[in-house]
DNA sequence: CTGAAAGCGCTAACAC
DNA sequence: GTGTTAGCGCTTTCAG
């Protein structure tokens, strides 16, 4: 009765008349605060409550307040297997705390992370998850560090996976030792002649994995035949590839920095009319699903992508005394893609 | 200056304080709203809150309007590459209409969905997306219906992708016409005894899906040799697979509901020592990026998914009227999975 | 065109 | 324990 909104919708003072109680009781009876309230009135407010289909307001909450229950997750694209590995680690994780989750897509120019944290600033989320390939350098991080720092000011603690830069929290991928076992274990099955497909060298995280597949190699002794950069994705691994095959490169094993650009590099090779696994060895990174069902399946570095996710939420949640700091460790795949050779 | 907040948050009031103007001359200076304001003083406010490092506060925006810049997006597994390419939609379309998306996953239980809109209502979304394979039959619908329709009485538009139920939007897939379609064009190339892994037959989606196929072989004049329920996933499909062939079926084709479920039986055929394609065809439904990675090629009906996402977002932000009501057709795909036969 | 002031729905001092 | 009341940051009447 009374004032209620036109709209329909019931407000907490609906619920506190209804049951006959102050608005700071029926305030308490929900979120039992400091002060506690008399089970019998609480059970009261909670059956007029039921009775009258009241859900809270979380923006006016989150005024009150002056903190949201909302966590903000930054992402390349939300299509790629990849991200979205990641992504739904957050959501799990941010579900068995109760908060919610928006997600921003940048694509994959990094002036628009700008304007994407901008947007997302008004939102004054409590946590910020950025989980871009590391784009945090270059000419654009000036004002992007400007902006997290705005953000941090504002109250949002903010974890970057895989890369990152300034003071903030991390979750990072050993990528660099990960591709040097990697690049042994091949040899180890004999191959030595290697083509690197490094992706974008602007970026952290493949330059990273290209740089460690390359250590590895010197470890043994051994020079990769040629390190291609470009194509961070299935169709410019596929032109590289192809470009590369085209140019009479004869590499025994192709290493793609991720496993996306493996399956693109894979079905180069096969459109030259060769047979990956059996004519050149095929490896990636990641381990998303897609590499397990092709065939052969293809070798790579398993990372664990949702709890990737899952982890930075809590970095950013937990007291930052017992926090996960190690880098993850890869595990290497060795699949049919890299048989072994001679 | 003044009581600039502890936090170091800067407010409205602080930048029209900064330009000198009122706090709702600085309010009409940023969203133009019915009165005017005089350039200069526009000008004089931008620029304190730029000079101030400014951001409005979503949340009290929010609660000032009575409505919100949000859209919810509720789908089963953000993971899966079928959800994931229909919020790469959304999260397009929203990006360009300056509404902030968030992410609530459902995962594989129908009862989580109840929790999951009772505790989205909060939020007040101006939209809501649901990408679930329709689980809203069963005992589940009533509950759920309510809480759509409450949702709805406070304001929130919604769509459903792929299935519905109620008087809500709808953007709809013809899988019926679509698996015909396919049924008959696998006929054409010599298949006769197939084998449906039709999935989770209390879901809307995929029974129309086994049901347009074998109403396609029917138009035909064929019966297929089974259709098999349960396994709505890669690996369930791989065990109802795997029981068929051991069980001494013999299909020379099968068609599962999804891609997904394709990768699987196509893993259980090798896993049986046969050969997908050139043993037993294998077709699904889809066209995820992976069936275009495996070898062969696996043959489906391609479904414009991003675009699923996009234009459910815009029916519910769109006037009424021209509404995009047409059910999307999938176009069928024949690939290496299904050589022609004889 | 601009300013003062009344909310929006809720929380959190502060009293009783 | 419970109620009163002053905000939270913003929008939007209502006067000028």
């Amino acid at each position: 009765m009374s004032k209620q909104g036109a709209a329909g919708t019931v407000t907490l003072a609906d619920v506190a008349a209804h049951a006959g109680v102050s608005l700071a009781t029926a305030s308490r009876a929900f979120n039992g605060s400091a002060r506690t309230v008399n089970a019998e009135m609480t059970e009261r407010v909670l059956a007029s409550a039921r009775e009258l289909g009241y859900s809270a307001n979380a923006q006016a909450q989150a005024v009150a307040r002056g903190s949201t229950r909302t966590v903000a997750v930054v992402l390349g694209d939300i299509a790629d297997p990849y991200f979205s590995s990641i992504a739904a680690g957050v959501i799990d994780e941010a579900a068995q705390n109760g908060l919610v989750v928006t997600m921003w897509a940048t694509g994959s120019s990094p002036d628009r992370l700008l304007s994407t944290l901008a947007a997302m600033r008004s939102q004054r989320p409590q946590a910020l998850i950025i989980a871009q390939s590391g784009q945090l350098q270059s000419e654009h991080e000036a004002p992007v560090t400007a902006e997290l720092t705005a953000l941090e000011r504002a109250g949002t603690a903010i974890c970057t996976i895989g890369s990152g830069s300034g003071s903030f929290l991390r979750v990072l991928v050993d990528n660099a030792g990960s591709t040097s076992a990697l690049a042994r274990a091949l040899v180890e099955r004999g191959y030595s002649r290697f083509l690197v497909l490094a992706g974008d060298q602007g970026l952290r995280t493949p330059s990273e994995r290209a740089g460690g597949f390359v250590a590895g190699l010197r470890s043994l002794d051994l020079e990769p035949l040629a390190v291609q950069a470009g194509g961070f994705s299935r169709s410019g691994a596929f032109a590289t590839m192809s470009a590369a095959l085209e140019s009479g490169l004869r590499p025994d094993c192709v290493f793609a920095v991720t496993d996306v650009m493996a399956l693109g590099a894979a079905a180069a090779i096969r459109a030259a009319g060769l047979e990956p696994g059996r004519d050149i060895g095929v490896a990636g990174f990641d381990d998303i699903d897609a590499v397990r069902d092709v065939s052969p399946a293809i070798t790579t570095v398993a990372i664990p992508l949702a709890e990737l996710g899952a982890r930075a939420l809590r970095a950013t949640l937990g007291s930052r005394e017992h926090l996960e700091t190690e880098a993850i460790a890869g595990v290497v795949m060795l699949r049919g893609s890299t048989p072994v050779r001679r």
